[in-house]
DNA sequence: ATGATCCTTTGACAATTATCAAAAAAAGTC
DNA sequence: GACTTTTTTTGATAATTGTCAAAGGATCAT
């Protein structure tokens, strides 16, 4: 198998020839520059993309400040999970920190797909289990949690991403304003 | 059907006369009294839980502490999704606040009807993105919040656990002491 | 390269939240 | 129902984190 969005999947679990090259069939390879919008707010969004190369953020905003909510990176997948899957509008942007290569495929897509094989619709429920865990295991990282602490949960957990992401965006990220993840990262 | 918990499930996604049958086979309806322990810490959770009338908490402890990471009310699913999903050991305990009736399914049955049947396999997924959207929905209300935020998010959204889940347990639920949460629900 | 713009750091101070302790209230037990 | 135990409230104080402002750096576009 060629395709390294393919690829990637099937890390999740097996599928058939047939299922493989369906999949391939329906997603798109996209080369796209920094800054890039994947997602806008407010509307239903209709596709969900894999990271082939690069660097995703998805915020929203809170008062008038961007809220960081989510960030992917090379080999992940990054979409705006709430509208993907509830199919209703949702405030969340997705926007390219990097220039990236990226796969979409479409909700439609998707569900052809899941009803046509059952391996298919195993691999989105393993798709899904897997993103509950990273979500799960996000926020356990946040709750009842120090800004210290924090901190040091990302530099153990993700430390690529503070080389990678501007402290602003990465201080909303980890739920502190920037001046004080300023003063944490002096300070340690 | 007679079984609320094969209606409940049939909520999210149709099943076929079969499917629901071999379901209602794998599922055992409990009466626990108050206190019972659902699942243990330290060991890979076997059970996935529908709580038909009653309530469950989940927590775990840090630095001594309890911190409640979730809590179940009638009709909705308790479970140690990390150690369930996963197959790994994890430190949540799961116990009954309220005397309950609950339905228990193995890990083992579901992945057996999962394999046998598609519409089942595709029942997981959407209870998998069910839970997906309820995390986040939760990390939501307490990103970037206040203590006063997040105990008026919890007001709006499920007024009813105020009444019934003693103050202590809500209080780290919330992400704040217990001090703070009295101090904040005499002021308001 | 240069100027403009945006991002990060630093400082002073304010607000929020945590901690510790003790009293008051509520819940569980015999 | 009285007693014990646990939970909640309240107070005083400390620690953490946020806000506003300004200076210093970095980045971007021309």
């Amino acid at each position: 198998m060629q395709n390294p969005f393919v690829t990637a999947l099937t890390q999740f679990s097996l599928l058939s020839e047939v299922s493989q090259q369906d999949l391939a069939a329906v997603s798109r390879r996209l080369v796209l520059e920094k800054g890039h919008v994947l997602v806008q707010a407010g509307k239903v969004s209709d596709y969900i993309y894999f990271i082939e190369q690069g660097l995703s953020r998805t915020y929203y905003l809170k008062e008038g400040r961007e809220v960081t909510d989510w960030l992917s990176a090379d080999g992940e997948i990054a979409g705006s999970i709430v509208s993907f899957l509830s199919r209703q509008p949702d405030g969340r942007i997705i926007h390219l920190l990097e220039p990236s290569v990226v796969w979409a495929v479409s909700y439609q897509s998707l569900e052809m797909l899941y009803a046509r094989h059952h391996d298919m619709e195993r691999l989105g429920r393993l798709l899904v289990s897997h993103g509950l865990l990273q979500l799960q295991h996000r926020f356990d990282a946040l709750h009842m949690a120090t800004a210290l602490e924090r901190y040091q949960g990302l530099l153990a957990n993700k430390p690529s991403l503070l080389q990678r992401v501007p402290l602003g965006m990465l201080a909303s990220y980890l739920g502190m304003t920037p001046e004080t993840l300023s003063r944490i990262r002096a300070q340690v």
